[in-house]
This record gives structure tokens, C-alpha cells and sequence, in this order.
DNA sequence: GATTATGTTGACTAACATACTCAGGTATCG
DNA sequence: CGATACCTGAGTATGTTAGTCAACATAATC
């Protein structure tokens, strides 16, 4: 039930990107404050960028800012987007279903179920906003 | 979060067991139920033995059968044997702590905390017996 | 006591995922 | 122009997963 370390860096760089808003900070300012090798931390922002929650300035005096307001950064979609589903096995999965074979019978899938659901609720109820203000 | 095979496979032959109590059930049998590699399972039955959970006999008629009552088995326990920590990352686990290096500042950790209790909370109070009866 | 049905053991492997590194390329500013 | 930054794609070392396989040990039965 592990997180990966691409996901933990995802995090620790939108925190520190919503940390200070409003400026510009270059990938080594990132690192330093995350502990992310630069070139991995390169990998993960461009990531980031990619999907919706950073932009980007190339040159010099350039760096990331959020492209975002830190509350409508929702934790669940960052680490489904890196790291997929939140489900523990496919066939209790809301945004990526996947059929089991012994789906009709399984005791197992309620549990599955329930275990999903509050995962989901935890993650999906959370922002950056509420991190960075400490307020879960 | 995904939960790996081996843990799924243990759970469903635990199941196939607690279902069949009081008699004895040969690896070929349970793999027809779970739909598990006999060879797969085999391990896995075994590494379940060791743990207690499983007592088995060799030989001709025999096979494996629950070492204790359903109620007495917990899932939480299952899983932490098989998979390692329920928690998300090390520095919020209780039974295998492991520090972070920004674990003083860092603004994720309690969001951790509120998912691993969660989900501990869920496997800890589930046993075999609730999952065979359907009363999560 | 030989046969046969069963669990036991340890080694082995193919495929995939993770956590990176590295060598360049490209845009921007002064 | 040249320095400073982000951008891009490839490559690599390590570990994990999901198995397979061959040989062995034990217990019941004929
Ligand atoms: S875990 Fe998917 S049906 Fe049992
Ligand atoms: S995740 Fe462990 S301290 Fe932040």
C-alpha cells in the first residue's frame, strides 16, 4: 500500500510551489527545499506541467509557478495522474474499472470496496490549500 | 495502492477454507476455487503455514486446513505479514516506522497519518470470520 | 513394501516497475 | 553573443512481482 518516491516529490514540489505563490522558482530552488536529485526533479515538474498544475518559464529568470489556485489543486487527481488508480484492485476502482474472474462470488471486493471509498474520500476532499494551511 | 497478487490470492484461500471448515483441502482443490496456480499457490499456502494462520498433512488424503477459528484471523495481520506495512510511507507506520529526512516541516506527513489510520482502522477490525458471514 | 497421492523445499526466470542519470537541445534575457 | 534556465529522449541499475520447475519427504493404501 506504498506511495511511490515520484509521487511523495510530486507533493513535496506543489507544496513548495504553493509556499510561495505569486513568485518564480528555478528546478534547483526546488530541489534544495525538497531533497529531489535536480534531474529527477526536472522529470516530475515537466510532469506536473504537462497535466494542468504548473507553467513554466524557459531562460533566463525563468523557473515554475503554479498554474493553479492551491485550492483547486485536489490531492486524489495529482496522485491518481502519477501514480493511478486508488484502488486497491481493479475491480473496485471508480476511474479505471477493471473486471475480476471471480468477481460474482468474491467476499472480498465489499472489503476492497470500503477500503477504496475512504482513501478516495480522504484524498479527494484534500487541496494544496489545505496542506499549506495545515487544515485537514 | 494496489494490493499484489500474493496478498489477493492468500485472502481467497483463506476464504476457500474458512468456507470448507472442519474438513481438510488439497492445493489442487483450493487452486480450482481461487483460480490460483497450483505451483503459486502452493508457496503461498506454505509462507501461510509458517505464519500460523494454516496447518496442513501430508501425504496421501491430505492437505490443508484452518489452524484457527475465523474469527481469530485478522485481515490487517494477513496483509501486514504478506505485503509489508499498511501504511502509505514509513515515517507514519506504526508497526515498521521508518524516519523521513523533511519529517519536521513537512506538511504531507499528516495526510499520511489520516490514510494509514483509515485503512488500518478498516483491515484491523475485519476478521475472516466477517468477511465469510458478509457482515463488514 | 511398493505405489501413489499428497505436501515441502529451493532454485530459477521473465517481465515489469522504480528511481534515478546523462547528453544533448531550445528558449529567453541582458 | 552567451549565460541561464527549462525541455527531451534515452539509458541504466536495482528491486519486485508473479510465477515455473525439479526433486524430495511423508502418509495412506493395496
Ligand atoms: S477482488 Fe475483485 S472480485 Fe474479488
Ligand atoms: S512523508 Fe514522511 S515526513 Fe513527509
Amino acid at each position: 500500500m506504498k506511495v511511490s518516491s515520484r509521487g511523495e516529490y510530486a507533493l513535496r514540489a506543489l507544496i513548495v510551489l504553493g509556499l510561495h505563490a505569486e513568485e518564480i522558482s528555478t528546478i534547483a530552488e526546488i530541489s534544495e527545499q525538497t531533497l529531489v536529485p535536480v534531474a529527477y526533479l526536472e522529470q516530475i515538474l515537466l510532469q506536473l506541467k504537462l497535466l494542468g498544475y504548473l507553467k513554466s518559464k524557459r531562460g533566463k529568470h525563468g523557473g515554475y509557478m503554479l498554474a493553479k489556485a492551491p485550492d483547486q489543486i485536489v490531492i486524489g487527481e495529482v496522485i491518481r495522474s502519477l501514480e493511478g488508480p486508488l484502488a486497491p484492485m481493479g475491480c473496485v476502482s471508480i476511474t479505471s474499472y477493471e473486471a475480476c474472474p471471480l468477481e460474482g462470488t468474491c467476499l472480498l471486493k465489499p472489503l476492497w470496496a470500503l477500503i477504496r471509498d475512504s482513501i478516495a474520500r480522504l484524498l479527494d476532499q484534500t487541496t494544496l490549500a489545505h496542506l499549506i494551511e495545515r487544515k485537514l
